[in-house]
DNA sequence: AAAGCGGGGAC
DNA sequence: GTCCCAGCTTT
């Protein structure tokens, strides 16, 4: 193959990792359990933005039999905020999984995890390493950049040959010894000191075996094929509010905010927002308004899209319906819910205003 | 293989 | 503004 021996990528990394390693709340724990609740909030997020919601997580659902018993609102509650709710969803399941197959074990093999919902290569090989000493490799973003760059591999690592290639080496690198430290250690290099932009090759453990460097790469790795900018969808969305109640309806599962709670409206095609807005609103809640002034623009950047549009306040003309996807329900009830972001926003701004179902 | 799925920090 | 983050699932 080529490249530095697995020997002394240890040799250097793993003093390295004893001697510079942060002091993260998962790292002060042998708990599985809370070893895997990190490894889900921690999937595409930073550390800065999931720590805060790992505390609150394990002070809401301390065991796993609590976070099993627990509803999927409150689930979806605790991860407001952080994104991709398809993962509270899958944790929550995954919980279900263990206590009811399990006996309220974490699973203690690679495939046992990975048969898991919402458990795949890299977070199965992270809770087997690091909380059970398992020799499998964890291959995040952090890592593909480090093989990369040490190795330096000059194909798109978004590939799947190039994907799997990557795999390969860091199968050959890993500790026998300490497979969870080494695996760790990669991850706070490439946090730390093999960044993607400006890279700290000075202060890194493995300079004098890096590829990259020696070619005066390091800057250029890895390539990864572009990401195309996000398009524009209009959207509007209604707060439909009557008599200190507000109309709040569920965003279907595995779909954009799914689970959570939100104003009804969304992605628009016709001539007005006005027009779409009373279709929309008739459509998911069977509930006919009345559109009155508009209460506040809606300017989002999601992953793949960006929503642009506006939040109408709206009259109800009957006393709406409510069925398991669709609320209605007074004002202090309905901050309790998961809600969207930008919509609990929008709710939490009519505590202000004097007269509560006015909408002239 | 490609698309869908959040939000925010760093530059 | 762009890039990318302790990725997985569905199509």
């Amino acid at each position: 193959m080529g490249g530095p021996s697995p020997a002394d990528v240890r040799a250097r990394l793993l003093p390295w990792y004893d001697a510079n390693r942060r002091d993260l709340p998962w790292r002060r724990t042998r708990n599985p359990y809370r070893i895997l609740v990190a490894e889900y909030l921690l999937q595409r997020t930073r550390i800065k933005s999931g720590t805060p919601y790992y505390e609150r997580f394990l002070k809401r659902f301390p065991t796993i039999r609590d976070l099993a018993a627990g509803p999927l609102d409150d689930v979806l509650a605790v991860w407001e905020g952080l994104g991709f709710y398809g993962r509270a969803r899958n944790l929550h399941a995954a919980a279900r999984v263990i206590v009811e197959e399990h006996r309220g074990r974490i699973p203690q093999s690679y495939d046992a995890l990975t048969s898991l919902p919402g458990i795949g290569p890299y977070t199965a090989g992270a809770v087997a390493s690091i909380a059970f000493g398992i020799r499998v490799p964890a291959v995040d973003g952090n890592v593909t950049r480090v093989i990369a760059r040490v190795f330096r591999i000059r194909e798109d690592v978004t590939t799947g040959t190039v994907r799997r290639r990557i795999a390969e080496i860091a199968a050959r690198l890993v500790s026998e010894d300490r497979p969870g430290a080494f695996n760790q250690a990669m991850m706070e290099l490439g946090a730390t000191v093999c960044t993607p932009l400006a890279p700290a090759c000075p202060k890194c453990p493995l300079e004098r075996l890096c590829l990259a460097r020696a070619a005066g790469e390091e800057r250029d790795l890895p390539v990864s094929s572009r990401s195309r900018s996000a398009p524009v969808v209009p959207v509007v969305f209604g707060l439909v509010t009557a008599d200190e109640r507000v109309l709040v309806v569920r965003r279907p599962r595995g779909r954009l905010l799914g689970g959570l709670w939100a104003l009804p409206g969304g992605e628009r095609s016709g001539r007005s927002e006005k027009e779409d807005l009373k279709g929309s609103i008739r459509s998911q809640t069977g509930v006919e308004v009345r559109v009155g002034p508009r209460w506040t623009h809606v300017d989002r950047t999601f992953s793949h899209l960006k929503w642009s549009g506006s939040i109408y306040r709206c009259s109800p003309i009957r006393r709406p319906q409510e069925t398991d996807s669709v609320r209605w329900i007074p004002r202090e009830e309905v901050m309790r819910l998961p809600l969207v972001p930008f919509h609990r926003d929008a709710i939490k701004a009519l505590a202000g205003i004097e007269s509560f179902e006015s909408t002239r």
